[in-house]
DNA sequence: TAAAAGATGGACCGATCGGTACAAACCAGG
DNA sequence: CCTGGTTTGTACCGATCGGTCCATCTTTTA
């Protein structure tokens, strides 16, 4: 079964491009086939937990994404402000500078959170941990890191609820910028 | 036809938590008509658009009670940090110290924001001006003013993210009382 | 090359979706 | 008591939902 590895892991990202543009409700087997060029047979062969399978694979892989290309390195990071540096340069890279919303905040605010409340809560208490973690070695007090992890976390998740609202990805960007100020000072 | 003004004013809040709890795709005639305890008739008699009427007219409720408990106090407060803070405690009052997600939050990550773009992208940006308003008043220059209410409303809206997706609403108080030391500093 | 295993598309299932039709029930003003 | 419009429940509509099934291909293995 080689092809079949290769061939799911390919359509991961794009089940996932269709749950953060829909929504978990809003991803029907329709799109979701169409997205991928595959029909339902081929779906439910890959994924034969059905939609849930799907989006649980999707949920991994972005857990998979953040954990390799966010936390670990700003936790490893020799220089703790070049790691916060590069965490932020990635997260733009990642939400397209704020023109992509993101799917475990989107599913947190619906009813998919329940659904799928390990991996949502998982997420971002990582990204908390490891930014509290970072900003602890760049000398800040335990206390004073994790509150300023939770606001540097929870800003740009609202950075990228006001720039899908506003149809402007700009804002993103621009609180992207005074948050890097503020994490570095 | 005075009792129809009557049911129908009041059945708006109750439709509202319907669409918070569940999205625009996931609110459906039957969880509609269950939180309201009105069958199909009663509906489509109140609200002849049907389900597009009812999340137009939950949109505009929520723009009321945002104008009326918020902005204004926010522009018109006779000191301006007074005003912050009430707008903070409104705030917290009205998303029930986190417990509650924001409508139009959730309606802008989904595919709802298009239908709804006016509404969407009013609410913020009318919060933004307020906001940015007041600290202007209290003494901060038109663009560091901007700014700092951009980041301000974010912070919010990533606190009930945050929140929602911890299944803790500890966490927004705790966003919350930064932003006011920050916001008043 | 034969057999086993995997991949694929499409027909089909019951349930539910948003929305409509309509006939009873209700409730004023005469 | 009638009578007009309003309010209400319910049956029903076509469309779509997520999911199953299966016959038919393709690929791998023996």
């Amino acid at each position: 079964m080689p092809r079949a590895i290769g061939t799911r892991a390919a359509t991961v990202p794009l089940l996932a491009e269709v749950f953060r543009c829909h929504g978990y409700e809003g991803a029907s087997l329709a799109l979701l086939g169409q997205a991928t060029g595959l029909g339902r047979g081929s779906l439910y062969n890959f994924f034969p937990g059905g939609k849930d399978e799907m989006a649980q694979a999707v949920l991994d892989e972005v857990d998979g994404w953040f954990r390799r290309e966010v936390f670990e390195p700003l936790r490893n990071a020799p220089e703790p402000r070049a790691g916060i540096r590069d965490m932020l340069a990635a997260t733009a890279h990642y939400f397209r500078s704020g023109r992509r919303v993101c799917l475990v905040g989107a599913f947190a605010l619906g009813e998919a959170r329940d659904r799928y409340a390990a991996a949502v809560e998982g997420y971002f208490e990582q990204w908390v941990q490891a930014l509290a973690a970072a900003l602890r070695r760049a000398g800040r007090g335990p206390a004073e890191a994790r509150g300023a992890a939770e606001d540097g976390v929870a800003l740009i998740q609202g950075a990228l609820v006001l720039a899908r609202a506003a149809g402007d990805a700009a804002v993103f960007g621009r609180i992207l910028r005074r948050l890097e100020q503020r994490l570095l000072a």
